[in-house]
RNA sequence: GCGGAAGUGGCGGAACUGGUAGACGCGCUAGACUUAGGAUCUAGUCCCGAAAGGGGUGGGGGUUCGAGUCCCCCCUUUCGCACCA
C-alpha cells in the first residue's frame, strides 16, 4: 500500500529554486578565494541554440563545480562565448541580417537555454569575445605578441579556402580541405600575412607536456606528434658553377635525420617552391623545369600527398658535389619534397630511405650501399638487386672514415665530424609550423596595426585600443579581400608616429586568437585597464578542471598553451600551463551514431526535454547514459529510467518525511546510527547510501564516471523500497532511513540540483542545500555483516559461505573445507592447497 | 604506414591493486491491480540443458591456485597524423 505524497512537480521547484540560487549569491565566485577551484568548460561558438552536446558537457563540469562548493572550496565557475567566426556571417549573406545582430540574438538564446538549465555559472563573469570590452585585449595580446618579437609578416604560400576566400592555419585544413568545408580542396597562395611565431616555444610545449599528468594521454602524444620534434643534421652541397659566380658556402642544404648515409647519396632533390630551383635549372632543361613546378603549383595539398601516387619529379640538368665522396650527383625537382619543411630540400639517398628508393628507381639514378644489416638481421644488400631499402640498423661501409661504425648509433660521431670539417651542423627540426592568424574577413578582431607609407608597418599604441570593428559594411560576400579594406572610416587613419595618412591593417584575426587566453580573462572580467590583473591571475590560475572536446587536441589546446606561456614569460600570469586537467567528454550522437549537426537535421534541442522532465531528470539520464568521456548515442528510452528512479525516489523520501516519527530525528542523525542495531533489511540500505555517497565522492574527484554514482543511488532505493513503505519501518529502524533522506538529498545535489534542493528544503534544511557541506562517509555504514564467501574448487565456483568479513584466514579455511560440496569433490583425500582470500574466497586446490 | 582508444547479454553499460563476470538501467516474458494501459507493482531474464551439469568477456597461445583484468601473436571497429627526409 503506497502512501500518498505530494506529486513530483519539477517545472514549479525548478525556477523557485533557480531563483533562490540567484537572490543568494550562490553562483558568486567568493573573492579572494581560501582554497580556490577553478572549473571551466570550453567555450561554446553561439550558433543558435545549445544543443544536447552542450548540454553534457556542462553537465558534468557544473556537477564538479556544485561538489567543489559542498566541499568547501571557493570555485570559479564561469561562462562565456566564443562570438567572432564565419558563421555570422554566412548567415548575413544568406538572411540579410548583421553578423552582430546575429551573434546576439543566439547568445541571448543559448543563455536562456542555460539559465533554464539551472547552470552554476557566475554570470557576472560572462565573456563574449566579441565585445570591444573584450578583443581590446585580444588587440592588447597581439601588441604583447608583436612586442616581443612573436608576431611577424611574412609572404608565404599559404592555405586558401576558395569558398570562404580567406587563410587558413595549418590545424584547420583536414584532409587537404578547408575544417568549414570537406570535399573542398584548399588551394595555395603566395600572400603576405601575420604569423605568431609559435616555433619559438616549439621546445618548451614539447618538454612541459612532461609536466601535465593530469592530462589524457592520446592529447599528450597527439600534441608531441604535431610539435614533430626530429634530430638529425643540416648538410650543404656546393653546387660547382656557383661558386665561382657568388663566392664560397653557396650550395644546397639539406635536413637528413640520417646524416650516417650520406655517403649514399646519389642525388639531390629540391621541392618545387625551393628558391634555387630557377637558379641551377640549365638552359637546355629550363622549359621543362617550369612546366612541372607549374603544374605542382597549382596541385592541391590532397594531390600532392597521395601516397597511392607514383612519385615524380624532373632533372634540373645541375650538379652537386657530395661532400663526402665529392662525387658529382644530379639536382632534381620532385614534389614529394615538402617546401615548407626543413630546408625544402633532401639528399637521395635510395639506398636507405623508402620514398628515395621509389624515386631513384622511376628514374634509373644509382643506388648505393653504404649500411649493412648484421647477418642475422638480413642478406647484405646489393645495389643492383635491392628491391626495398634498408633503412634499419647495420654497419656503416663505403663511409671512410666510418667503416664499420654501427649505425644509425654513430649519427653523433658523423655529425661533430662533419661540423669539424664545416660540411654540416647539428639541427634539430620541428614539424610545428608558425600559426598564420590574418583572415580576409569581417567578423574578427581587428589587427590592430597600421600601414604607413613613410614608416612602414607600426603598432597601434596601447592606448588607443580597442580598434573597434566597425559596425556595418556593404558586403560580406567574400572576394578574396577583407571586407574592411572598403570602409573608409576604418581603413583611413594617421600615423602613430609622424602623423601622416596611413591605412589600418584590414584582416581580423583568426578566431582561436580570442579563445586562446579567454580563460585568464575570467579572472578579472571587468578589468578595464588591463586584461587582467596579475593578482587576479595568481589567485586563481592554473584551471583545476578543464572539459572539452577532444578535437581541440592540437588547436585550441595548443594555442592556449602557448599563449599562458609568452603570458609567463612577460610576467603576467604566474603558470607556464593553463590547465593541470584536461578532462574530453564524449560526444553525443544520434541513435544512428551519427554525431548531431544542423545539416543532418537530428538534433535533439534540450529544451524540448525540460518541457516534459524538467532539468534533472534529463540530466541525471544524461549522467547515468555512460562514463562521461565515452561517446553516447541519444535516445529517449534512455530517458525512462531516470524518469521511473526520481519519481521513486521522490515518493519514498516525501513518505519518510512525512512520518510522524521523521521531526523526531533531526540534529546530525548520520553519526547517531549504529548499523549494528539496525534489521538486516535496513541495514543494506544504510550501507547503499553510504555507498552512494563514496561513489558521487569518488566520480566527482577522479574519474567523472557518474553513470555509477546514480546507479548506487538507485541501489539504495530499491533496497530502501525493499525493507517496506517508510510508514512501515520499524522504531529502530526509521531513524536510519530518515538520516539516509538528508544525506541522500545532500549527495544527489550535484548531479540533480534543483531535486537535491527541493528534498533537502522538505526535509527541514534552512539554507540553500549548497551551503550544507559535503556528508561524511562513515565506515562504519560501509561494513557488510556477513559476507558470502565464495568457494572455488580448482578455481572454479563450486559454494557458498556466509562468514563474517574479518574472519580470520583459518576460520575461511574450515568453513571451506567443511562445505558439503567441497569435500563431496575431495572425496575423502586432502587437499593440496588451499589459497584463502581474507574477505573475498576461498580456493581449494584438490 | 605511425600513434591513440575500444571490442563483455537483445541494447547502454558494471566489475577496486588478478579473486563470485553481467551491478544499475533499457527492452523483453509472466503475473497482480485495472473498463483499459504505452501507468504502477511483483517475479524472471548471459547461452545450452528438464535437471545435474557444462560453456561463456573478438580469436589463438601463455603466466597463475585463480585472467574481462597481466604477457605474446592475430582479427575487427574507431579516432588522430600521414611523402616531415
Amino acid at each position: 500500500m503506497r502512501r500518498e505524497v505530494d506529486p513530483f512537480r519539477p517545472h514549479e521547484h525548478e525556477p523557485r529554486w533557480q531563483e533562490l540560487w540567484r537572490r543568494e549569491g550562490l553562483d558568486r565566485t567568493p573573492e579572494p578565494p581560501r582554497d580556490k577551484r577553478y572549473v571551466l568548460e570550453m567555450l561554446p561558438y553561439p550558433s543558435g541554440d545549445i544543443h544536447i552536446g552542450h548540454f553534457r558537457n556542462y553537465t558534468i563540469g557544473d556537477v564538479v563545480a556544485r561538489f567543489e562548493r559542498m566541499r568547501g572550496h571557493d570555485v570559479l565557475h564561469p561562462f562565456g562565448w566564443d562570438a567572432f567566426g564565419l558563421p555570422a556571417e554566412n548567415a548575413a549573406i544568406t538572411r540579410g541580417i548583421q553578423p552582430a545582430e546575429w551573434t546576439y540574438k543566439n547568445i541571448e538564446t543559448s543563455r536562456a537555454t542555460l539559465q533554464r538549465m539551472g547552470l552554476s555559472y557566475d554570470w557576472d563573469r560572462e565573456v563574449v569575445t566579441c565585445r570591444a570590452d573584450y578583443y581590446k585585449f585580444t588587440q592588447w595580446m597581439f601588441l604583447l605578441l608583436h612586442r616581443r618579437g612573436l608576431a611577424y609578416r611574412a609572404r608565404a604560400a599559404v592555405n586558401w579556402c576558395p569558398v570562404d576566400q580567406t587563410v587558413l592555419a595549418n590545424e584547420h585544413v583536414v584532409d587537404g580541405c578547408c575544417w568549414r568545408h570537406p570535399g573542398v580542396p584548399v588551394e595555395k597562395r603566395e600572400l603576405e600575412q601575420w604569423f605568431f611565431k609559435i616555433t619559438d616555444y616549439a621546445q618548451r610545449l614539447l618538454d612541459d607536456l612532461d609536466k601535465l599528468p593530469d592530462w589524457p594521454e592520446s592529447t599528450v602524444k597527439m600534441q608531441r606528434s604535431w610539435i614533430g620534434r626530429s634530430e638529425g643534421a643540416e648538410v650543404t652541397f656546393q653546387v660547382p658553377g656557383w661558386a665561382t659566380a657568388s663566392g664560397h658556402g653557396e650550395g644546397v642544404t639539406v635536413f637528413t635525420t640520417r646524416p650516417d648515409t650520406l655517403w649514399g647519396a646519389t642525388f639531390l632533390t629540391l621541392a618545387p617552391e625551393h628558391r634555387m630551383v630557377e637558379r641551377v635549372t640549365t638552359p637546355d632543361r629550363r622549359a621543362e623545369v617550369e612546366a612541372y613546378v607549374a603544374a605542382a603549383r597549382k596541385k592541391t595539398d590532397i594531390e600532392r600527398s597521395d601516397l597511392s601516387r607514383q612519385k615524380d619529379g624532373v632533372f634540373t640538368g645541375a650538379y652537386a658535389i657530395n661532400p663526402v665522396t665529392h662525387d658529382p650527383i644530379p639536382i632534381w625537382v620532385a614534389d614529394y619534397v615538402l617546401g615548407g619543411y626543413g630546408t625544402g630540400a633532401i639528399m637521395g639517398v635510395p639506398a636507405h630511405d623508402e620514398r628515395d628508393f621509389a624515386f631513384a628507381r622511376a628514374y634509373g639514378l644509382p643506388l648505393k650501399v653504404v649500411v649493412q644489416p648484421r647477418d642475422q638481421d638480413a642478406p647484405r644488400l646489393d645495389a643492383e638487386t635491392m628491391t626495398e631499402a634498408w633503412s634499419g640498423d647495420g654497419a656503416m661501409v663505403d663511409s671512410p672514415p666510418f667503416d664499420g661504425t654501427s649505425a644509425p648509433q654513430g649519427i653523433p660521431q658523423v655529425i661533430a665530424w662533419l661540423a669539424e670539417r664545416k660540411i654540416g651542423r647539428a639541427k634539430v627540426q620541428f614539424r610545428l609550423r608558425d600559426w598564420l592568424i590574418s583572415r580576409q574577413r569581417y567578423w574578427g578582431c581587428p589587427i590592430p596595426m597600421i600601414h604607413c607609407p613613410q614608416c612602414g608597418v607600426v603598432p597601434v599604441p596601447e592606448e588607443q585600443l580597442p580598434i573597434e570593428l566597425p559596425a556595418h559594411v556593404e558586403s560580406f560576400i567574400p572576394t578574396g579581400r577583407s571586407p574592411l579594406e572598403d570602409v573608409a572610416e576604418f581603413i583611413n587613419t594617421t600615423c602613430p608616429q609622424c602623423a601622416g595618412p596611413a591605412k589600418r591593417d584590414p584582416d581580423t584575426m583568426d578566431t582561436f586568437v580570442d579563445s586562446s587566453w579567454y580563460m585568464l580573462r575570467y579572472v578579472d572580467a571587468h578589468n578595464d585597464r588591463e586584461p587582467f590583473s596579475k593578482e587576479r591571475a595568481k589567485e586563481w590560475l592554473p584551471i583545476d578542471l578543464y572539459i572539452g572536446g577532444d578535437e581541440h587536441a592540437t588547436g585550441h589546446l595548443l594555442y592556449s598553451r602557448f599563449f599562458t606561456k609568452v603570458l609567463f614569460d612577460a610576467g603576467w600570469v604566474p603558470v607556464e600551463e593553463p590547465a593541470t586537467r584536461l578532462f574530453h567528454h564524449g560526444m553525443v550522437a544520434d541513435a544512428l551514431g551519427e554525431t548531431m549537426s544542423k545539416s543532418k537535421g537530428n538534433v535533439v534541442s534540450p529544451g524540448t526535454l525540460f518541457e516534459k522532465d524538467g532539468v534533472d531528470v534529463p540530466r541525471l539520464a544524461m549522467l547515468f547514459f555512460a562514463p562521461s568521456d565515452a561517446e553516447i548515442l541519444w535516445s529517449e528510452a534512455g530517458i525512462e529510467g531516470a524518469r521511473r528512479f526520481v519519481y521513486r525516489l521522490w515518493e519514498t523520501m516525501l513518505a519518510t518525511i512525512a512520518d510522524p516519527r521523521f521531526a523526531g530525528t533531526s540534529g546530525n542523525p548520520g553519526a547517531a546510527i549504529d548499523p549494528a542495531t539496525l534489521s538486516r533489511g535496513a541495514r543494506e540500505a544504510w550501507r547503499l547510501v553510504h555507498r552512494a555517497l563514496e561513489r558521487t565522492t569518488q566520480a566527482c574527484e577522479r574519474d567523472l564516471a557518474f553513470n555509477t554514482a546514480v546507479a548506487a543511488f538507485m541501489e539504495w532505493i530499491n533496497a530502501a523500497r525493499r525493507v517496506g513503505e517508510p510508514g512501515e519501518w520499524s522504531a529502530a529502524d526509521f531513524p536510519s532511513l530518515a538520516a539516509a533522506v538528508r544525506i541522500v538529498a545532500q549527495a544527489i545535489a550535484p548531479l540533480a540540483p534543483h531535486l537535491g534542493e527541493e528534498l533537502w528544503k522538505r526535509s527541514g534544511g534552512e539554507e540553500s542545500v549548497f551551503r550544507a557541506g559535503w556528508p561524511q562517509v562513515d565506515p562504519a555504514a560501509l561494513k557488510k555483516d556477513t559476507v558470502e564467501v565464495p568457494i572455488q574448487v580448482n578455481g572454479k565456483l563450486r559454494s557458498r559461505v556466509y562468514l563474517a568479513p574479518d574472519a580470520s584466514k583459518e576460520e575461511m579455511e574450515q568453513a571451506a573445507l567443511l562445505d558439503e560440496k567441497v569435500r563431496e569433490l575431495l572425496a575423502g583425500k586432502p587437499p593440496r592447497r588451499v589459497v584463502v582470500v581474507p574477505g573475498r574466497l576461498v580456493n581449494v586446490v584438490a
